[in-house]
This record gives structure tokens, sequence and C-alpha cells, in this order.
DNA sequence: TTGTATGCGTTATCAT
DNA sequence: ATGATAACGCATACAA
């Protein structure tokens, strides 16, 4: 890459300083092809060979051209990540990750936000930009059921997070039952036994909503709790001031939980501030406990205990069961779609009670 | 692009479902190089023609392939976005917002978080991967005046964000000084008289912090309200959390502000817990205002007030200059670096009083 | 206004 | 183990 021109014309036209193949074989005396095998790692190289090229390579700084390269191989390197919402704490984070990833795997990664909209995704999906992409990361939000069909297209595509829709395409899934199964639980571990829930979508089945609802119902169940409907609060949005809204509905109620299951962490950064302004304390009156482990929730005051998504190896598995895909090498090149799903963990922090007898 | 193969072997090698211009131009019964100046909006191409190769393009579904033509024009379309943190979200949503700008110019972007060190700051710089980035876009927060040289790079760079330490690169910049110096003089139209600061860096001067608390103390003096040290509460870090500390610090000192500036829209929020669990209410008691109209600010309780940077005109003109430095073309192929200063606007909501007299 | 021919830098096929 | 050479698909001199 050169300086900008500084005459209005095309930049990097005449001063060809970028170094070749060409160049580095002929300074190190071999073939241009024996160049290409070492900088491809080829492992029929003689140490000798490999060392001249090498110290060829380094005096003349060169570096392959990748636009070339991906021409011949027909690829690009890049892959696409489509996501409903950059600006999203939990996307935010996401994203940095596969990122990350998929750098260390040498992916370059275009962020795609689809702003909520189902047309959005169908076209992050179909758009012919994809024809530039090697392959795409999905995380679902809009698309449902009856969209299944959409999900079939000619490059590798690997889905993730929480909808389970299909069988037909790698998924890696995250923990939302088992995760509010074991906040719940934890917090009846804590001597809880009046525990609400605030966020629920009532009628919604497949999404983290549902999931995450019934987890908490299990983990009642499980320990012998009875269910109250009065300990349900829905929300339909997932903002902080919802969880004010919800939680001050519970409290002016009349029911008093004694502990506050939140279907993710922003919900319980407002319930615990309608606690609060209750004159109320967390979590000497009441726990509450969040979901997701948002970057912010052991800076709120108390500090909040939640459970984390295990977003860590969403990324990493996806972006390896991608490339693997894309290369179509093992150990992802059964023609079976891969189906993983990623532990969440507890992370105890101060705004739930100790447990019982420690 | 295509499925990945599903024997174990490169993908795409035979199949040759990929239709290219010779094709179009065989369909279109036209030469290559016609089909080339349609797709490329080349001006002198009759309507009968245009017409015809549109048609064949749209019959055979062809699509440019970016490889060719980024080998062809040494060029990539790609750019990078360097900045400290993803999960930020201040970040997040500039780059959400550099995506978005990127896309309407035909370019895409790698984001590059450079986690808060000086090392990862230079390296994402002088990375050899730009050879295959057309340009960047960098965002600094470790690097300072003794590192001006590691700016001097051989490619298009554009500058955003607070600090100035050379006039050599193309610069976008906020407003700092003017907008906490609009925060404060809000506070004082309002009614207030002991205005505080929170988040201060000592001995600091060319961060944000440095420039907003210049705005803090200007504004002070045009309104001819005495500079009060003990008003002044640093804080190293600007987590919520820190908001809570230096708001509990002040209160418990013994001094009673009646308006507090925090000089972002976390300690803002930190500060709103503080005075409420001191038993006094927002704004009633003390009116509060933020910095960054973060994408939360209004979801606290009370909504904060705040001021927004303008993050969005930021972005459209960092791209802006960028394209137009890779192109060499006008507004911006002059030899002179660009500088612009964005304008910040204050977001009224109900953490402040009304102000006085309406 | 449009066509022909050439090369961008790499990888892959065949030799050797 | 290494070399010669033909594509990959496109953009552009230059010619017509």
């Amino acid at each position: 890459m050169e300086t900008a021109a500084e005459d209005g014309t095309k930049a990097r036209s005449g001063d060809s300083r970028v170094v070749t193949m060409r160049e580095v074989a002929k300074k190190a005396g071999v073939s241009i092809k024996t160049v290409s095998n070492v900088v491809n790692d080829y492992e029929y190289v003689s140490d000798a060979t490999r060392e001249k090229v090498t110290k060829a390579i380094d005096e003349l700084g060169y570096i392959v051209n990748v636009s070339a390269r991906n021409l011949r191989r027909g690829q690009t390197g890049v892959i696409a990540l489509i996501i409903p919402d950059l600006q999203l704490p939990y996307f935010a984070q996401l994203s940095s990750l596969v990122i990350t990833e998929a750098k260390k795997l040498g992916l370059q990664v275009i962020v795609e936000p689809t702003l909520y909209s189902r047309d959005g995704e169908i076209a992050a999906l179909h758009d012919g930009r994809h024809a530039m992409l090697d392959g795409a990361i999905f995380s679902p939000l809009e698309l449902g059921q009856e969209d299944v069909a959409q999900l079939e297209v000619d490059y590798p595509l690997v889905l993730i997070g929480e909808r389970i829709f299909t069988d037909k395409v790698d998924h890696i899934a995250t923990e939302n039952v088992e995760g509010a199964k074991r906040a719940t639980g934890y917090l009846v571990q804590t001597g809880c036994r009046r525990v609400a829930v605030l966020g629920v979508h009532p009628g919604e089945k497949v999404g983290s909503a549902g999931l995450r609802f019934q987890g908490y119902k299990e983990a009642l169940e499980e320990n012998g709790i009875d269910f109250d409907e009065r300990l349900v609060v829905p929300a339909g949005m997932w903002h902080r001031s919802d969880g004010v809204s919800a939680m001050n509905e519970l409290l002016d109620s009349g029911v008093k939980p004694d502990g506050v299951v939140a279907l993710n962490d922003m919900l319980a950064s407002g319930a615990m501030h309608a606690i609060q302004m209750h004159g109320l304390s967390v979590p000497e009156d009441i726990s509450v406990i969040g979901f997701d482990n948002s970057d912010d929730s052991q800076y709120l005051s108390p500090a909040l205990t939640t459970i984390a998504p295990g977003l860590e190896a969403v990324a990493r598995l996806s972006v390896k069961v991608l490339k693997n895909r894309i290369d179509g090498v093992a150990p992802f090149d059964s023609t079976d779609p891969v189906f993983r799903k990623v532990s969440s963990t507890l992370i105890v922090r101060d705004s739930t009670r100790r447990v019982i007898g420690r």
C-alpha cells in the first residue's frame, strides 16, 4: 500500500515499490515456485533452501499479495458476522471475540448489523456481496421457523445463539435453559424461597426469554418449590428502565420476593435500582441474579451475580467450524451439520446472599 | 462463493459455476471491455449497449470478482478501524457508524482493537497486514506527543478523537472543551450555583479528561461563578462504580453541591445512584449531567441529560476523507492535512431541573 | 463508442 | 526437492 496520490490521479500507478515473489526468487537464486512453497509452508523443501528464501524475504520486506492469492484460490479470507446490533453490549463483546479468533486463523471479519429487521437479515444472507466472502456466522433474531428455507445458502454458514429451528445448518448454541436453571437453583441454595422472575415474554417458546423462563420453572420444580404466577413479571424490552418498571410493579403489588432472577443484566441493574429506591437492600432483603455477564455487571452496586454464557467458546467454535467448512478439512468435513451447546458458568458476586452453612 | 467441498479436498475447484465478464460479453454480443465499462459506470457507453449488457448481467447473475479487480487495481476496498476496545459502548457505537458509512462508499471495515496497549497501537499502524488494506482510521489512546513519528505511515491515515498532537495527519476531532462548557453552562442556567465535576485526571491536559475539565472551568468563569477546589473529584477510571465512589466521597465530605457534571455517562450513572442512596433526589436536590450520550443513558432513572459528541459526523467525515485520500480526488486531494472539529449537542432529559423562567 | 491484447502476483500442473 | 508455465478474472493502453 502506498500514500495517496497528491496530484489528483490514481494512487500507486507508477512507483513499483511492491516486492513480488519473482524478485525474492531472483535474490534467493531459486524459482518462484520454491518461494511459494516456503511462503505456504509446503512440507518438502530442504532446510537450506528454506533458509535462503526466508532470508531473501526478510531483506526485501516481501509480503504476499493477498488479492493475487485470493484470485488464484477463489477465496478472499474474509467472513461475515451477521448480528442484530453492534451497539448491544452482548454483540459488541461477541464481535470482539470473533474478530480475535478469526485473526488467529488468518481470517478477517466484516461485521454486518441487521438492526432488528427481518428484511435486513434476509438481505445479509442473500446479498450478492457474499460472492466475495468465504462464509458467514449468523446470529438470527427476527428470522423464525417459517424462514428455514432462507438458511439454505450456497456458502458455508454457521448459526450461533439461542434459537433452534433447524438441524440442517451448523449451529453453536448457548445454554439458556440450563443457565437460568443454574441461576434460579443458586438463589434457592442461598435460602431464597420466593424467587421472582423478570423479563418474561408470555407465550414465547424458542427465544431466549422462553428458554430462560423454562429453566426458571424447572429449577423450582426440582427444588420442590411451588410455582407462583404472581412472581412472574413480563417485560417486552430488556433495557435497564424495563427492569425498573417491572420491579416497581412487583413490589407495589404487595408480593414480597426474597430473590429475583432477571433474564438479563440490564433488567437486573434496573431491578436493583428499584429495590433500593423502595428502601430495601440488595442482597440483605432481596437477592438479585442476572444473565449474560455483561462487561459492566461487575461495576454495578452491588456487583452483580450473573450467568456467563461462554461467549469465548461460542466465538472460538463457530470460527473453527466455519474455517473447516471453508477448507473442507477435518474434523468438520462430514456432511452432517455440527451441533454444539456451550456451557454457561455462574459468576458469584455481591448481589446474592452467601450459600447457607458456609 | 460456493459450498464447502464435502470430500475433504479444496472447494470450488472444478465446478465452474462462476459467471465471468467474458460470458456476459458473449451473451450480450459485445466485447469484455464494454461489459467492464458498464460495470464501472464508464460515461461513454451508448444507452442501447448499456441496456443489452445490463440485461445479460441480470440473466446470468453475474457479479464482479473483487479479488481480480483488486489485483488489477492494486487495491482491496478494505480499510482498518483501529480503536482501543470494541466492547466500550463509545467505540462500539463509533464502529457501528463507521461500518455503515464505509458501506455507502463501497468500503469494508476491519475493526482492530488495540486493548489499551501502546505496543498494540504501534503494531496496528505498522503491521505488514496493511499491505492489503487501502487505509486506516485511528483513534489513539496510549500514543502520545513523543510518538508523533509513528503516525508517518505510507498509507492514507485519518485520526479521530480528542488528542491533538500533530498537524501532519488528517484529523477529525470531537468537541471536548466546548461540550463540557455547554454542559456546565446549562446547569448554571437551570439555577445551579455549586456545580461539582466528577472524573478529573489531575495534571492531565490533552486527554478527554483534561479538555473536559477545562471546559468546566471556562463555563464557571464566563458565568461569574467562583471555582471551588472542593467540588472537584478525581477518578482514574470512568466506570459506573467510580462514579459511585466519587459521589459518595463528595457527599460524605460535607460539601453540598446542587449540580454535578460527570465527565462521562457511566460516571453520571454511578453518581445518580450514590445520590439516591443518600436519600436525595435527582434532579430536585442535585442535577446531574453526563457526557457521550451513550446508548443506555436514556434508560437510566431518571433519564440522563447529556452531551452528544456527534459521532455520526465523525464517522461520516473520517470515512469520506479517507476515501478521497485513497482515490486521490477532490475535495480532499490537497497536500494539506484536513482538520475538522465536530460540534457537540446538548440532549436534555430528566436528570436536570428545568431552565428557570420557562 | 467499442474491441484486442497484455499483465497484475499468485498458485497448481506437470515435468524433471 | 525444485523449475517452467499456464491460468485465475479483471482493467486499461492502444487501436479501430
